[in-house]
RNA sequence: GCCGGUGUAGCUCAGGGGUAGAGCGUUUCCUUGGUAAGGAAGAGGUCACGAGUUCAAUUCUCGUCAUUGGCUCCA
């Protein structure tokens, strides 16, 4: 029977579309998802500009020919947008070939914000800011064509010979890759390019397009291969929308931690220093020392003890590591001494340092774990044009520690850990972060030390217990550091790019190569398993992105100052001192000496420094006991008494600060 | 390291082959004890550095350094 219908359907060519809310509709064989928008709804029709059929891309002119689950995207959808910003690479890639006779496309996808074309330009041309504007104006054109999208099949020899003729290297060798019989080429206008699909119905539904920026690309990422121009860029249905854009864009800008972090004085470089090397001012120092304070004390309750270590350390500490071998040509040099054959390094890391101290004394397991802690400055050679404000530094201080436990052990500390991370990320406002478990890339084993059986168990640990604590992570293999797997804490910057702020990585390596054991139960030595781990990452990246989330309103808790006093005058000092004093209870501190300065001037100064709380002292105040207490950006609150006031900064404290 | 951009006063920026400008800030004085207050006067720049072209370079060219958007990298 079911046979039979079957034959039926084939017989009168009918199919059997099924919809995302689960309807299922019969077509003649041969429909395209824009037939069936259509027997929705006209205004759906017109709305829809990409689909997928079976769970792969499809046109919205594509004919169905089987039974399937079709789901149609417009512009509100992720996958609406990249049809729409990748049949946009595929105009702005038209107006380049006008205006750049002899122009090589290579390829030209969707990426989260727009699209980008990667292009080898003939000999001795450039592409500049300055050419945008008329990169737009031929594309925008284009667009109001109307050209639809068309996509066919090419056979491979034809396909092959297509860009053989046109002398197009990078488009063959992607051909050659291929399978005869899946090849297909998109068309519109008098434009052709090679595409697996994924395009809106036709040009004109693109009304507005910006080049955002040119950029250097190696041809497949690799930097042994021809470095091509990449041309960033960004499309929208409607011209409003890319005013928007842009205006977002000028907001997060404000948010920028170099900026931010120059207004409210809290860092600078010097080129006499060295790129890559901030200098902290007093402020930025004691929003460093808050941060450690804070991070010391939830470290001590988790039964963290801290060590100090030497900036260098001999060159041989880290040929044991295994870091000589791998960073050694490419680091900061060794510096020498006086006697021959002596060579120190300063110090990348701070692990080798705190093997050595656990190689101190032995160890009974019923000592394990152990958690050594240290806010390590660590050097690192970053190539130059990696360097970028705080998040990508030649010198930083990583919120470092170390853990050698048992076997037995590791599932527990690691949870533990990231418990802490957790605690951290959350008590300072990070809502939006991604947890990404980094693995081996399986097919460059040559990139990894430490035997397979190590790596299994440690990737399994971590996926264990990322697993079990419900994070939302994801899994990236060849991300993996030479010496063990990790589990990193994500966050976006102010402009969306990623950043790796904590991060935690087994290791079972750095624990043979410096010969780490303790006596077991069964009075035999044992190889203990090493945990970093650094829940801030470094202070320098995560004061960058900290900066960029609050856009420098801190809790109250974090700033300098954090409230500033103003007595009006000589005579009300000593009720602003009692002011004080109630505070400190709370950890306020910040008197101001106001005598010789306008309040005016005090107050802008103020709030300049983004301090959240201000309080003004004057007759009035001093004879109710009360302090006017107003909010930075001028808010009143209310007038209260000296107690209530402490009574609110403690809450606050206590409400930001959460009691690990 | 590579491909683009940028570098002018403390900050944000304009200018442009004839050795410099604005706003804000800063200094002094006056006014005002109350939320980025008003008035007056001043200070402050080898126009990142070096070389070249030129009668003349801050301006044009090249190099260096720094910075910036990407790529590669990221212990």
């Amino acid at each position: 029977m079911v046979l039979y219908l079957r034959l039926l359907h084939v017989y009168i060519k009918m199919i059997k579309v099924s919809l995302p809310d689960g309807s299922v509709k019969e077509f003649n064989k041969g429909a395209t998802p824009m037939d069936v928008a259509m027997s929705i709804s006209e205004g759906l029709a017109r709305n829809v500009i990409s689909a997928s059929f079976n769970n792969t891309v499809v046109e919205t002119k594509t004919a169905l020919q089987e039974d399937g689950s079709l789901v149609l995207f417009t512009w509100n959808d992720d996958a609406g947008k990249k049809a729409f910003w990748h049949s946009s690479s595929h105009i702005v890639a038209q107006a380049l070939e006008q205006l750049y006779p002899g122009i090589n496309l290579t390829i030209g996808p969707a990426i989260d914000n727009g699209f980008y074309y990667d292009v080898e330009l003939p000999e001795g041309k450039v592409i500049s800011d300055k050419d945008f504007s008329q990169i737009e104006k031929t594309a925008l054109e284009i667009a109001r064509g109307k050209h639809d999208f068309n996509m066919r099949s090419v056979s491979k020899a034809d396909a092959l010979k297509k860009y053989r003729d046109e002398n197009n290297p990078y488009k063959v060798e992607l051909i050659e890759n291929l399978e005869d019989g899946s090849i297909t080429f998109c068309d519109h206008d008098s434009f052709t390019d090679l595409c697996r699909g994924g395009h809106i119905p036709n040009t004109g539904i693109v009304k507005a397009i910006k080049i955002l920026s040119v950029a250097g690309a190696y041809w497949r990422g690799d930097e042994n291969k021809p470095q091509l121009t990449r041309l960033y860029g960004i499309s929208f249905p409607k011209q409003k929308e890319l005013t928007e854009y842009l205006e977002l864009l000028e907001e997060a800008k404000k948010r920028d931690h170099r900026k931010l972090g120059k207004e409210m004085e809290l860092f600078t470089f010097s080129q006499k220093v060295g790129q890559g090397l901030p200098l902290w001012l007093p402020k930025g120092a004691a929003l460093r020392e808050r941060l450690e304070n804070f991070l010391k004390k939830a470290q001590k309750k988790a039964g963290y003890e801290m060590v100090v270590t030497p900036h260098i350390g001999q060159k041989e500490l880290y040929v044991t590591s295994g870091h000589y071998a791998k960073y050694g040509e490419d680091s900061f040099q060794p510096i020498k001494t006086p006697k021959m054959d002596e060579e120190f390094l300063l110090k990348p890391m701070n692990c080798p340092h705190h093997c050595e101290i656990y190689n101190s004394k032995p160890f009974s397991y019923k000592e394990l774990p152990k958690r050594f802690a240290e806010f390590g400055t660590v050097y690192r050679y970053e190539q130059s044009g990696e360097l970028h404000g705080l998040t990508r530094v030649r010198g930083f201080t990583q919120d470092d520690a170390h853990i050698f436990c048992t076997p037995d052990q590791l599932d527990q500390e690691f949870k533990d850990v990231i418990d802490l991370s957790l605690y951290v990320l959350n008590s300072l406002g990070f809502d939006n972060f991604t947890a990404q478990v980094s693995v081996r890339d399986l097919s460059k084993p040559e990139k990894y030390i430490g035997s397979v059986e190590n790596w299994e168990k440690a990737e399994n640990a971590i996926i264990n217990a990322a697993a079990e604590k419900g994070l939302n992570y994801v899994v990236e293999a060849g991300e993996a550091a030479f010496y063990g797997p990790k589990l990193d804490f994500m966050v976006k910057d102010a402009l969306g790019r990623q950043w790796q702020l904590g991060t935690i990585q087994v290791d079972y390596n750095l624990p043979e190569r410096f010969e780490l054991s303790y006596k077991g139960s069964d009075n035999q030595s044992h190889r203990p398993v090493m945990i970093h781990r650094a829940p801030f990452g470094s202070m320098e990246r995560f004061i960058a992105l900290l900066l960029e989330h609050t856009g420098g309103n801190f809790p109250l808790w974090l700033t300098p100052e954090q409230a500033v006093i103003l007595p009006v005058s000589e005579k009300h000092e000593k009720y602003a001192e009692k002011v004080l004093n109630s505070l400190e209870n709370a950890e306020i501190r910040g008197l101001v000496d106001s005598r010789n300065e306008t309040i005016g001037k005090k107050i802008r100064e103020a709030e300049m420094s983004k301090i959240p709380f201000m309080l003004i002292v004057g007759d009035q105040e001093a004879q109710d006991q009360t302090i006017s207490v107003r909010q930075h950006g001028g808010e009143e609150i209310g007038t209260i008494s000296v107690e209530d006031f402490a009574q609110l900064v403690k809450k606050e404290i206590e409400t930001t600060l959460k009691p690990f």
